[in-house]
DNA sequence: CGCCTGCATTGATGTATGGTAAGAAATGAT
DNA sequence: ATCATTTCTTACCATACATCAATGCAGGCG
């Protein structure tokens, strides 16, 4: 009984114990192996995911081929495809397990019983001014910003998650390919650190 | 008595004509002139802005003293600074007018008022989960489309507002030099369009 | 009107990052 | 363990875009 997601609304959201024994036994709980796909391109119905355990990550494929990143989703985050969610259009990312992966599926039985909370909607409003907040900033970094200094960013940011994304993943997330994230890696070994 | 904002208000947050007028005396509206800043560089407390007429950008400077130009807010837009509005981080972003502007503050009159009427939240909701899907898009062309395909994306959203804003500041929203956009412009030209 | 100032264009050159290819290292399967 | 596959590294060359500098052009303002 002692989630990690229990946690997580009983701080971001503020949820009382009681309340909290309401909504366990309503929560729709998944375990998807490692590299299988919670979202395919082109799908319509579509659910966030907040995980429990594990690893996810949302990418895009475009023209040529390649594959861009948009989100990591370790423990403790949510990911999922506006544009199928809210937006009914056809879903541009695939969500994927990089690890073997705990998910708790925001389906209607959560929403429908947080959305009846006093106070929710407006806690639930500050949680996504913050990720837009996130966003802007990435797109700052990525506007002007050498690959190095997004690499460098990257891990201060996200310095345990490092270790568990192969390399060409952060790559991607960061813009450039993985022969140009080895490079900017060597120069900063024979440097200092 | 029909400013855009009602329009909008109507529209996204499906106000009655009876609350419009109840609403609209409480608005602050504001005309600021061109070139005008409505939010410096390490400001804490600051406002959402409604363009009601005109055109506003925020933008970060970097280090090496180069701006990078965050957001285009013509008519109809709101633009903030998350950080200072909601985060209580000074800000690092500027907020200023391009052509001369006529806003709506949305203040604590405006919000007092809304928060309270049936089905806000929610609707507030959607607005926020576009602009969170829009910026995701953003990322993603900015992790790999070239420049040209990136001014193309750009000339295809804002047709209108290609020529109401100088070539440097949309060189800057794509990150890019005004003299390389320069030199994609004059290659479209001569291929065909 | 002419002067200034900022913007756009163009050319020459520089640099960061991409592409390709090969081998080394790590990971996973049988 | 062994073999296969994927990932990472390294080297060499290619290219998109940046930088620097000069010129042209237009709008604001005396």
């Amino acid at each position: 009984m002692s989630l990690n997601f229990l946690q997580y609304l009983k701080k971001n959201l503020e949820l009382t114990d009681t309340q909290l024994e309401q909504l366990f036994p309503r929560l729709n709980i998944k375990i998807v192996p490692k590299n299988s796909l919670l979202l395919r391109l082109g799908e319509t119905r579509s659910y966030p995911y907040f995980v429990e355990k594990g690893l996810l990550r949302s990418y895009s494929i475009d023209e040529t081929g390649k594959q861009h990143v948009i989100q990591f989703a370790p423990e403790n985050n949510i990911i999922c495809d506006r544009g199928s969610l809210y937006f009914n259009a056809p879903s541009k990312l695939i969500i994927e397990a990089i690890e073997e992966t705990t998910v708790i599926i925001i389906d209607h039985h959560y929403t429908d019983y947080v959305s009846g909370l006093p106070g929710f909607h407006k806690k639930n409003e500050m949680i996504l001014q913050h990720h837009v907040w996130y966003l802007q900033n990435r797109i700052d970094s990525l506007l002007g910003a050498t690959a190095e200094a997004r690499y460098l960013g990257f891990i201060q940011r996200y310095p345990n998650l490092t270790p568990r994304v192969p390399q060409w993943m952060i790559a991607s997330y960061l813009g450039i390919t993985p022969e140009s994230l080895s490079r900017v890696r060597k120069e900063l070994v024979t440097r200092h650190l």
